[in-house]
DNA sequence: AAGCTAACATAATCAGAGG
DNA sequence: CCTCTGATTATGTTAGCTT
């Protein structure tokens, strides 16, 4: 065992980052890392929008801010630990949030636990371009395809399958943590990513559907979901709601990552509402271990299918958008293991779900997505503001192209 | 299934930097 | 000197891997 504490304090030169070069001396202890301002910028807004980082967003934000993701975690840590000890202090009133006249409320789901890291990919550099919740969104990272490694794959398998799971349960979510137990839930409306070796679970009620409305979207699922990630054995089920096990559904599940499938919306008091959906039917799937990832040709085609069956996605709005077959009649997908999301017109309308949503999910499709869904969104306000009506870009690998949607 | 190990968590504490 | 905060240690949980 260690002996106690190695209190030989060093006496050297404080070390400055972003000169990391602090690593523990010779049986002494690791002198004090002294962050910039900038470098403790970018690790405070990080730990406003996640305060429980994956290794890969630590590796990321070592990275950028040169600062090794030891320290990174360590700081995180201790950032964690002292928010607690802070609101632990303070007058521990629980502040009911105010869903009353907002249309987006508390909504709590337990998310899934980190894929933990092989030692085959924890061993290499993270090829994972994933966008961490940095300073001014992503932009800081360039946007392009993620791509994906075949040993990433089984890695996001495990991962989006949890998720899966996670919207399998029904309205009294398990939270993953004792994360869920501080005011960054009830304060933030965050819940947060758990991650192995987290203490006890605990559960928190979610908010009751019949007194408040809900946006429940199923954005995990519209936007990871995939045909060998999602292998749902039992019903979805969302606010108490049984989801539609239909072929509308599973399709969503197949055609995550191309788009999103429909934005169906309803008034939670009134119950599901069966709406017509239309979906793209895809073949493949970029994160699938289908064989079309195995060579290097061909192009599967997108085929367009009409789907009559409930979506369950809730919403205090009594409107709805379906998408035509047509939208996508020409796109096709790569053959590359890279995932272009082909979002289609209503970028801003999701993307303003999503981030009102929770900016947490929001990161997660970053992660995934990369930049995509904002760059639709950029060209969506440009093709307005030039008066372009309702005309919508998407790409597909390195093609891009636009479609006019006539929506309702 | 059991054991090992990695990864991650909280909690407590030490100790350096700076006001 | 005091406060803040980075660094360390102890301990516990979970999950993947191996036997």
């Amino acid at each position: 065992m260690e002996p106690a504490k190695v209190k030989n304090s060093v006496t050297e030169q404080v070390t400055q980052c972003p000169v990391i070069s602090n690593t523990p001396k010779e049986g002494g202890r690791r002198k004090r890392t002294t962050f910039s301002k900038t470098q403790l910028d970018i690790l405070v807004k990080t730990f406003e929008r996640d305060p429980y980082p994956g290794i890969t967003v630590r590796e990321r934000l070592s990275s950028l801010t040169e600062i090794p993701e030891s320290r990174i975690q360590v700081w995180f840590q201790n950032r964690r630990a002292r928010q607690l000890n802070q609101k632990k202090t303070e007058a521990p009133t629980f502040h009911k949030p105010d869903y009353g006249n907002k249309k987006l409320t508390h909504f709590s789901v337990n998310l899934p636990n980190r894929p933990r890291i092989t030692e085959s990919l924890a061993s290499g550099q993270s090829q994972l371009n994933l966008q961490p919740c940095l300073p001014g969104g992503n932009q800081n990272v360039p946007s392009q395809p993620v791509q994906y490694s075949e040993q990433q794959l089984p890695r996001l398998d495990g991962h989006f399958k949890s998720l899966d799971s996670t919207f399998r349960t029904g309205t009294q979510i398990q939270t993953p943590s004792t994360h869920l137990n501080s005011a960054y839930v009830s304060r933030e409306n965050q819940f947060s990513l758990g991650a192995t070796g987290s203490p006890s679970q605990i559960q928190h009620p979610v908010q009751p559907l019949q007194q408040h409305p809900y946006y429940q979207i199923s954005f995990p699922e519209n936007y990871y979901s995939d045909t060998n990630l999602f292998q749902a054995a039992s019903p979805l089920k969302l606010g108490g709601y049984q989801c539609g096990q239909g072929p509308q559904y599973q399709a969503a599940k197949e055609n995550i990552y191309r788009m999103p499938v429909t934005i169906n919306c309803l008034n939670s008091s009134q119950g599901v509402i069966n709406e017509e959906c239309s979906y793209v039917k895809a073949n493949t799937s970029h994160l699938s271990k289908s064989p079309v990832l195995g060579h290097d040709g061909g192009d599967p085609q997108v085929k367009m299918e009409p789907a009559q069956a409930p979506c369950n996605i809730y919403s205090p709005v009594s409107s709805s958008i379906t998408l035509p077959p047509s939208t996508f009649a020409n796109c096709q997908v790569t053959s590359q293991r890279m995932l272009t999301p082909l979002v289609p017109l209503f970028g801003q309308q999701l993307k303003e779900m999503i981030d009102e949503f929770d900016p947490r999910w929001s990161y997660m499709r970053n992660e995934v997505l990369g930049t995509g869904l904002d760059l639709l969104f950029e060209s969506e306000q440009n093709v307005e503001q030039s008066g372009g009506g309702r005309s919508y870009p998407f790409t597909s690998g390195d093609q891009s192209s636009s479609c006019h949607l006539g929506h309702t």
